[in-house]
DNA sequence: TATTGTTATACTCTATAACTATA
DNA sequence: TATAGTTATAGAGTATAACAATA
């Protein structure tokens, strides 16, 4: 018959601490049901959830160069390179020299990126509010607010540790 | 000169919605600075973090099998394969056939293991403080408690989904 | 026929190093 | 000498398929 072993002997009940409550379980599964419900929402974008934050940041704001632009969205130059690469070959932003630094690119995004991106976003909020789903809306708010708010930190901190990507 | 381009012309302000009103965002830039405050915390642990999440998972509840384990932590049962190698050949882990099903394996934790997972688990919880510098104690509390929330409801659906890992 | 565990394989993501052109 | 961008390469992480043993 079925295994279910749970059923058999129920003598190990939660004895204080597990999975539960590790931090690091609860950002592993997150993150991959986030992937998990968001891939289809950005699958039509060269890159995926990548070229989506590029989009995103490239939205408002002045056009950063490449680097800057990287390093908001936690994305080495290599890969930037050919990220970028795909957005352009697809219409969806232009490169041109920075007048002030030939060794920079700005990056712009274009009307047809935008356009791209105003959809995505539209899909992607139905899939944030699936993965948050028996949250109420209060709680949701709340939980936005507090990552977004370790999220900005975590980034400052990683532009100063500056080792790898 | 230093290029410093955003002192240059800081007309760009955030205009509405940027990067940081992104779930998506938020939940990669934790990711990956929880990845770098905890790395050095399980190094020493074969398979780094997910040995680690292995060992939590072993050391409460009854000894699962693999498969069930994997499902546990989020790990497909091909790897769980050669991270128990990894784990048994250090004495953290024993694997032992399962009376019931002779297919199945059971995992249980040595007392080794369970060593090791304390002094894991200290240095751990200073990683994860570490990220939340910035929350007051409640602040903190209701992040946690939030993110488990939504991380186990994931995992149920995951299960249900159960089309890859 | 379906499931557990194993092995082998391929694909994606990420990290590192070397090169150019500018500064 | 240091930096922005590019290219090539190597390494993880993850997913897929095939197999043996058991249900």
């Amino acid at each position: 018959m079925s295994n279910s072993s749970s059923a058999a002997a129920d003598a190990g009940p939660p004895e204080g601490i597990g999975l539960e409550s590790e931090l690091g379980w609860s950002i592993r599964m997150i993150s991959a049901a986030f992937r998990r419900v968001a891939t289809g929402s950005v699958a039509d974008l060269p890159g995926g959830a990548r070229g989506y934050l590029v989009l995103v940041a490239l939205a408002s704001g002045e056009p950063p160069s490449q680097l800057a632009l990287g390093r908001q969205v936690h994305l080495d130059r290599t890969v930037m390179t050919y990220l970028l690469d795909d957005l352009e070959a697809r219409g969806l932003i232009t490169r041109r020299p920075d007048p002030r630094d030939r060794r920079a690119r700005q990056v712009l995004i274009t009307d047809e990126g935008r356009a791209q991106l105003d959809r995505a976003r539209g899909r992607i909020s139905l899939a944030e509010a699936r993965l948050l789903a028996d949250l109420d809306e209060p709680d949701a708010r709340r939980l936005r607010e507090l990552l977004a708010r370790v999220a900005r930190t975590a980034q400052r901190e990683a532009l100063v540790s500056e080792g790898g990507c």
